[in-house]
DNA sequence: ATAAAACTTAAAGTTAACTTTAAGTCAAGA
DNA sequence: TCTTGACTTAAAGTTAACTTTAAGTTTTAT
């Protein structure tokens, strides 16, 4: 199968403007052209933008991800390097999950202080408790939102 | 205690310029002066910066962290906004981790992909393998980065 | 008293990743 | 053939969140 700009975009859920920029800019060399001058993308050219997705995701540049996609480009030469990239990325990923999980337990602290707040009527409630009367999970939380 | 911009911005972790950019911006209206004009944060300025940063990282924008600040200065009866800004931003953030872990899922894919090309010396090894032949866990990301 | 360091503001500059615009070309259907 | 919609490029515009600069003021230390 074959398509045009504007129906691979549809198929990847971006803009056709997204495409040309990333054709501008070096991502796309494996894109081929009509005669007239068209661009003609091809089932194969799905997975490498499934890939450039992928990549962008983990906060890659798209200087960067032009560079693996040079690698990949290169062939067998560079496998190596391609591995390297692609741990490089778990890692970060991994890493960014955990601060999320970070992020989660203040906004599970938090929204346990606006609950508390509600039914008492007041956040003097959850804001004045003792460290004791919290909920444990939320101790540590409180003390280094508190710089203590 | 109390602190200057520089001593702020440093037990934060960011640049003064940037506390700055955000009392101009609205998000420090707590924060005091002194006599010459010059911003004076209070330990319980660092509660709120905690709170502006843990806000951020959950992809809010400045000016609804903004509006959130106002409402805490509010008092009491905005109570139940902030309860379901709250839980607004913690749905917001497992989806995060949710799509997080997919990225993570296709690079764990793409590990095992290098991998075997590495051992194989050739990527048209992995490439060229049947559904049956991956292991299980991979052949639906390999489908979906495929489009089929 | 004075020098250095850190503060002040306003305004301009930066960055990445697009998006929009303008002027024109290609392709598909009637 | 002609119209229409989608394509083409280059260039300019957008956005958010800063950062830098410049000119000047306050604070701290000697």
């Amino acid at each position: 199968m074959l398509y045009t700009v504007g129906e691979m975009a549809k198929h990847l859920g971006v803009a056709p403007s997204t495409l040309r920029y990333y054709d501008k800019e070096g991502l796309l060399p494996f894109v081929e052209r009509s005669s007239g001058g068209i661009r003609v993308f091809k089932d194969s050219d799905y997975e490498w933008l499934r890939i450039i997705e992928c990549l962008k995701k983990t906060g890659m540049k798209l200087t960067d991800i032009k560079d693996f996609i040079y690698m990949a480009l290169n062939g067998d030469d560079t496998i190596d390097d391609r591995l390297a990239l692609i741990i490089k990325q778990q890692t970060a990923v991994r890493k960014q999950m955990e601060e999320l999980q970070e992020t989660l337990n203040t906004l599970n602290f938090k929204r346990w202080y606006y609950e508390t707040a509600k039914k008492a009527g007041t956040t003097a409630v959850p804001r004045n408790m003792t460290l004791d009367e919290l909920p444990e999970e939320f101790r540590a939380i409180r003390k280094r939102l508190r710089g203590e």
